[in-house]
DNA sequence: GCCGCGCCGATTGTATACATTTCGGTGTAT
DNA sequence: ATACACCGAAATGTATACAATCGGCGCGGC
């Protein structure tokens, strides 16, 4: 049984129904059935609930009424929501840093990351490595959280993060036309300076407001992309209507 | 089997076990076994883990390393936390509220609520009822929740006020000397009024500035009160440390 | 013709036996 | 004294059989 990855059947199974429902193959108000599922798994139904139950924890399933789950459905709507939520989340994790003091160390670590996403671009204008630009992205926006001082709020943003289309790297995607994408990661890159800037100042508004700002930039992005043709972004595959 | 409430086992096991985590019996940190429990509520494990993994969703449980819950701490400070990340997000509920636009039709449903609670206290100056107050004061942050445009920001506000110590009323509670608590109903009921005026007036900044403001009487009243003695605030029976 | 009752199939709920993993304790070797 | 490996009890993971429930459909009565 050497599936996709995990040690258990129910988390392979949570893996692998988390790719379906992700990549769109399961649409939002899809009914899942344990024991088609199970009998497709060739595991038995009870692994098969576990799964069910992980991913409803993380909010892509739902309890259905009289039992059973369903494929949580997500408007365009939803998706810009989600977005600006991760914002406003992201922007109380960066107000309470703020207010909190942050040690020089965590400083001076975060520095360490910017300079790092600013030698990727540092050949004059050049469209940088996209790729090597999104995991740095991500890996900023990751210990940017986690110098809030509040678990709650760090973990409410993780839990908000999770949604495939609400990460912060989730609209930065290879394009032909970079002409725009490139200007958005600089401007996001300016941000960045500038949130670990006002943190270190300790000004708790300009943090939050930065962080806000900075996610109307995966909005923007995103909403040039779902008027372009074709493409097929896909952290957009689970979005029904 | 009539043994709490609820039409199976699982949702039975899950009501019996949030009332002991809420109670304090369960402390934070608790491991919880199967076994043990399945005996206890003399039902089989699988019901057994079913509610487990409900309670996990509700974010009263965590999954242990190796398998297994354990029952969530909370530590005094992740209340306070929790109380602002209610006003934040109940300031973003009604930040979007505003912006968007709200109907006349809903905007006197709860002015209707808002006059109701004034009735409350007409009688110049005397402790309202606390218990009555609790309830339309718990109707009104539901109601007005629902303004939102954003199912997403609805749902996320909901979770974290399903934390029982985050809860708009939590902390309103019959007390002897009702003295500061009677002002802080009094402020309460100022903030209820300008949220929905700021709305109707589509104010979203000062929507959501009173939202987070208005949590902070929650908090007050919460630090009031841990420092009392004696009292045992029923909704800080699962604080840990 | 329409409403209601009851049956039947499909689906989830539950119990239980068995498999596997995990973790603590204990012993030995270095 | 410490590190490591092994063992065994205890816990979770899994499979499967059976029970209960839900929903739809058809039959019959009104």
């Amino acid at each position: 049984m050497t599936e996709t990855r995990g040690s258990t059947h129910a988390k392979r199974a949570a893996y692998d129904l988390r790719q379906r429902i992700v990549k769109g193959e399961l649409p939002g108000g899809t009914r899942l059935y344990e024991v088609a599922l199970a009998e497709e798994l060739e595991i038995s139904r009870t692994p098969v609930r576990e799964a069910m139950s992980r991913l409803a924890e993380e909010g892509l399933l739902e309890r259905a009424r009289g039992g059973g789950f369903v494929v949580r459905s997500f408007t365009y709507a939803d998706v810009l929501d989600a977005i600006e939520l991760r914002g406003v989340l992201e922007g109380t994790a960066l107000r309470l840093a703020a207010e909190a003091g942050v040690s020089q160390e965590k400083i001076q670590h975060i520095k360490g990351l910017i300079a790092q996403i600013d030698a990727g671009f540092s050949a004059a204008g050049d469209p940088p490595d996209l790729e090597a630009y999104s995991g740095l992205n991500e890996q900023f926006h990751d210990d940017i959280a986690d110098l809030c001082p509040s678990g709650i709020v760090r973990s409410e943003l993780q839990r908000v993060k999770s949604l495939p289309f609400a990460s912060p790297s989730a609209f930065v995607f290879r394009r032909r036309e970079s002409q725009t994408m490139t200007q958005s990661i600089v401007i996001a890159q300016a941000h960045h300076h500038a949130m670990i800037e006002a943190i270190e100042r300790r000004e708790g508004a300009r943090a939050e407001a930065l962080a806000r700002e900075h996610a109307l930039i995966a909005r923007r992005n995103l909403e040039e992309k779902a008027l372009a043709p074709g493409e097929g972004n896909p952290a957009l595959a689970l979005i029904v209507d």
